[in-house]
DNA sequence: TATGAATGAGGTTTCATTCAT
DNA sequence: CATGAATGAAACCTCATTCAT
């Protein structure tokens, strides 16, 4: 790692633990291992550090969201492979993002800089609730397209979903260290909350004819 | 007001904002009017204004606990009533808790100050986490106790409210300002689910003799 | 005690373990236990308490100089009632000076005060080095005046028990606390001294015809 | 000089005339001509400087200790010699010691801060008192071995001597502004005293046989 | 690349003091 | 007599930053 990439690292470790405005240049390098005038050579300033964590993350989610249009449609799998692709996008979900140490930091950082930093605030919102809810809108709609489900029905169902897995992540992920503990908490809810959930949207289904 | 409130007040809406260390005492003074030196006349020091804040607010929200206990049985009421009674219990808690300026800002300090101070952590998770989910399953196990819904349906629909409001509360009321735009967003999401879910679930217990 | 006295009281405990500048009228009060703003009832302003208590202590000694000169003269003495007398006008000078409370806190103030303060230390000087020795002449003076020794003899000794009694202050009574255990090795040495340079100088003045 | 140098120069001679506490750090920095954040990159903080002088001045002293023992032994010397082995000793223990101008000022320092720093005060016990009258001892013991006096005339005149240099050099070198004119008399004091003990000693120990 | 030395601005806190009650 | 409330000045110290080397 150069000494570039281990300021930002050290930096966003901090920012996420204390705030941009409670961490000092003298605590950054401290943990580094350099002396303050060295950053400078390596950052024009403060707001520096943090604006190129900012687009690092921004230019990380983007690559993401981008391999989440790859999956197949529905109609191309049977009922067995359905699952699958549920949990295989699940998994991506938790191990590319929410558990992912970089993107884990980062949503803390936004979370609680978000009041006086507008741009953050935005890309919180973002990044919290406009986009994974429609991850799972068009997740679903492939199911509408297979005419599966109805629109309202996968309306319902991704609202559903999507405020659970919203309250996990600030219950199990964005509180307290993000411990191996609190990790296996989180999956374990998802998945119980998966399986119930899955079965009772089968039931609904086979009354209304659909969801196969 | 009192100085010492003033100073309370003024804290707490910039500790919420921009996070315990990045607010200082002359931001504070400057902004109740008074000399930094007065500001120690009231308080130890800085940690002093906000230990006293968050003994202000166990105390608010033990006293907030003990009162929804009140609530009547279910076995009193009549159909219309058991809605009137939801309603009830809803705005309480919108009006004395999550819209109030105290406990929403508090709700905020704790989340963004909960990196660096475990106390805070611990109300917070306690505040957000537990208590909640403990009021909604407190409430359902009434109609349980009225044998209209059984108990592993309580369970499921108090997490599913729960896991609702919570994603609704970070949604709305803990994201940027909170504006009557805001809390105008959350209070028609919130009775839409509202309808939504008591149709929904009228209808399973129907079916299932369950929730008259 | 008068509230004014416990003031004094303190304040000179106080300064003479630390120095004026290093005590603060908060201090000074925490320990009286009133507000500081009741000492100014007292007290003009922090250098009154001072002056007071510099004014208190040249009073003391003042009076304590005039008693000394009411000793005998030796002519009217036999040989025992010399030491006797000898012995008395020391313990007067421990008693009521070197180890007595008010003016040993008195002299470490002066000693530690003595640099920045030009009174104090004329004080300091007059109290240490002129007074002690003048006295100690004075006290020889009666025996050239008996015709026991002659002048430069008593100039010889009053410098040499003057020098050591000088020396135990400055070892015993001025260093760190003043002990039961310090006093007793002060006392101690100057006894031994005592009894040793009396032979010493009784035994030269029979050489000489001298010292009876 | 350095900075760094510079800095505790001035702090040592403001410390040894007001006080630690008195002393600011505007007070040094004014003296030194740099703002008080850049005495911060020397020293950690106040206490370190006092720290950092008084570990220069305990090397300081144990190297002088280390010279003393260098002085050849009495059985080497004739008569004459004797006397400049005296005067070599008594001018080495004035010019590198007590007229040094940082020993002096470590002197002053140790006396006013004693009673509020208790390892300064040992210090100051052992620099005072214990040390000086080791050397004493130490050098007549010299005297003793070459068959020239007895150990209990050695004990006796190292004490008056010692006695006699540490009540000039509180009533010369210890009170007031260290002058030229303090120092001249100091000297000629301590010149008197001995010509006239020497001259005594020599005197006793014809009649009884020792110091040749 | 990295550092040593410096700095102006600003941080929290303590100081002696005042004054109305 | 005593206090509550306030204050201007100054205390110690940390901040982000610069610049010559």
């Amino acid at each position: 790692m150069t000494t570039k990439e281990k300021i930002a690292d050290v930096a966003l470790s901090m920012f996420s633990e204390r705030g941009y405005e409670a961490v000092s240049i003298r605590d950054i390098c401290g943990e580094v291992g350099i002396k303050e005038s060295t950053l400078y050579y390596h950052f024009k300033n403060k707001q520096d550090i943090l604006d190129s964590l900012i687009s690092k993350f921004e230019n990380h989610i983007n690559e993401l969201l981008s391999h989440i249009d790859d999956s197949k449609s529905i109609a191309m799998l049977n009922e067995e492979k359905e699952n699958r692709e549920v949990e295989r996008m699940d998994s991506y979900m938790m191990d590319s993002y929410l558990f992912d140490p970089f993107c884990n930091l980062m949503l803390r950082l936004m979370m609680i800089e978000q009041f006086h930093n507008e741009e953050l605030r935005k890309l919180y919102e973002k990044t919290m609730f406009t986009d994974p809810y429609k991850i799972q809108k068009g997740f679903l709609i492939k199911f509408v397209d297979a005419g599966m489900i109805s629109e309202s029905d996968a309306d319902r169902i991704a609202r559903e979903y999507f405020s659970y897995m919203t309250m996990l992540t600030y219950k199990y992920l964005l509180n307290g260290e993000l411990t191996a503990k609190r990790k296996k908490a989180y999956t374990k809810e998802v998945h119980e909350y998966m399986s119930e959930a899955m079965a009772r949207w089968a039931n609904s289904a086979n009354k209304s004819g659909g969801l196969s």
